[in-house]
DNA sequence: CGACCATTTGATATGGATCAAGCGATGTGG
DNA sequence: CCACATCGCTTGATCCATATCAAATGGTCG
């Protein structure tokens, strides 16, 4: 059940007072129906042309860098709502894949551009895509040069800031996805979990159910 | 003595293929004159509203986010003939400052704005702006999470494809800077500059001229 | 020359990685 | 319906890269 924000509501219109002229939903009018992406599925591939842009309409996806040492960079998660696909450059300098089974639904760059006044609106939703995917990316680094602790709890908080429920909600990803996000490995990510509700700051009913049981800890341990 | 690479010779227009629609210079032509700023003077606070571009005409800066914990994450380094000082929001999130004495060119935006199909020109300007600092912000992000001898390598790299001269240059910023923006302490990327020119990688005549002497082995290190 | 600041070098501590094993849920074939 | 394999996660023991603490060196400017 695709969740919905105030980005994402049916009639693609926000209800924020948007930052610069974040209107993304509105490009975004239903042009054909959503396709279905099987757990793990590649929506696309690092190299590939970026001829799409797609949003989440359920499920979750993930974008990454594969290392020259098998390691994985993660680069973000994208929930149901965001908008994902977009470069800079002509080929996609990253590989998306579905994290769970997702709907996504795709529009052609081409398309968009084609309309009336197509190149300035264009124009525009690009780069309001682009300072988003520039602000989460800054966020990121920061979260990077933390401890370990505070790179996870970071990293609950970002989750639950864009979950309908904020205090309470299920992991899309795996522990390995997290550690890959992250920059830890799976072992860090689950011990520092498992310190976490030990010192009743959250709990997890099952590993990949999350509350958010004392937040000014969390955002203690945030600062 | 300003650098003067392929995206900012005087006549302002690039002889690169550019990638989107990069025309950088063409939008920066001399209205006033360049403003000088001394080593460490402030150019904009972490903050305050967003209302000028820079371009580096000579010296550089770095902008950079304090820690809670004291610490200071420098984000980026502009070199002359970079802009900076493009902001998501309307208040910048980041400080600038003067590495070095340095010139500044500022536009305000609001000039270029009002400029015939100003909204247009700038619309996409701060589109090539934004990515090119999502870019850098991407590659950042994967610098950090390889070890230290690969990001002071990774950094030296950086610098190097940036100068006029690839092979020997002058470092404009501090090992305190350095450290920063790698993440890493200042003991550790002196330790490590201190290795690679043990290993004939790299000479130092002073620690702040670098020459690289071997590049292949850089770039293994790079990998 | 002397003070100051940036850098280097050395000794030790530690957070997180690595290696290894155990556990719990889920699914499959007999 | 149960034995068993599989997969994702947790837990434990040890190791190592980098931080931390401390001091020496070198370069610059008054």
């Amino acid at each position: 059940m695709p969740v919905q924000n105030a980005l994402t509501r049916k009639d693609g219109r926000s209800q924020l007072a948007s930052p610069p002229s974040v209107q993304l939903g509105r490009s975004f009018e239903p042009i054909g129906a959503p396709t279905a992406f099987a757990r793990n599925e590649e929506v696309f591939g690092e190299g590939e042309p970026a001829e799409y842009l797609y949003k989440v309409i359920s499920g979750g996806v993930r974008t990454y860098n594969s290392l020259d040492d098998g390691r994985r960079q993660i680069a973000a998660f994208y929930l149901p709502g965001d908008i994902f696909g977009l470069e800079a450059r002509k080929f996609h300098s990253v590989t998306a894949e579905a994290i769970t089974r997702s709907m996504l639904h795709a529009v052609k760059k081409t398309k968009l551009m084609s309309r009336p006044s197509g190149d300035l609106m264009m124009t525009h939703l690009l780069l309001d895509l682009t300072t988003q995917e520039l602000h989460r990316t800054q966020a990121h680094i920061l979260l990077l040069l933390r401890s370990a602790e505070e790179r996870v709890v970071g990293f609950l908080l970002e989750i639950a800031k864009r979950e309908a429920c904020k205090r309470e909600f299920d992991l899309r990803m795996s522990r390995q996805d997290i550690a890959d996000y992250l920059g830890l490995t799976i072992e860090t990510v689950s011990r520092t979990l498992t310190r976490l509700e030990n010192a009743a700051v959250i709990s997890m009913q099952t590993s990949r159910h999350i509350v958010l049981r004392y937040r000014p800890a969390l955002h203690r341990l945030n600062s």
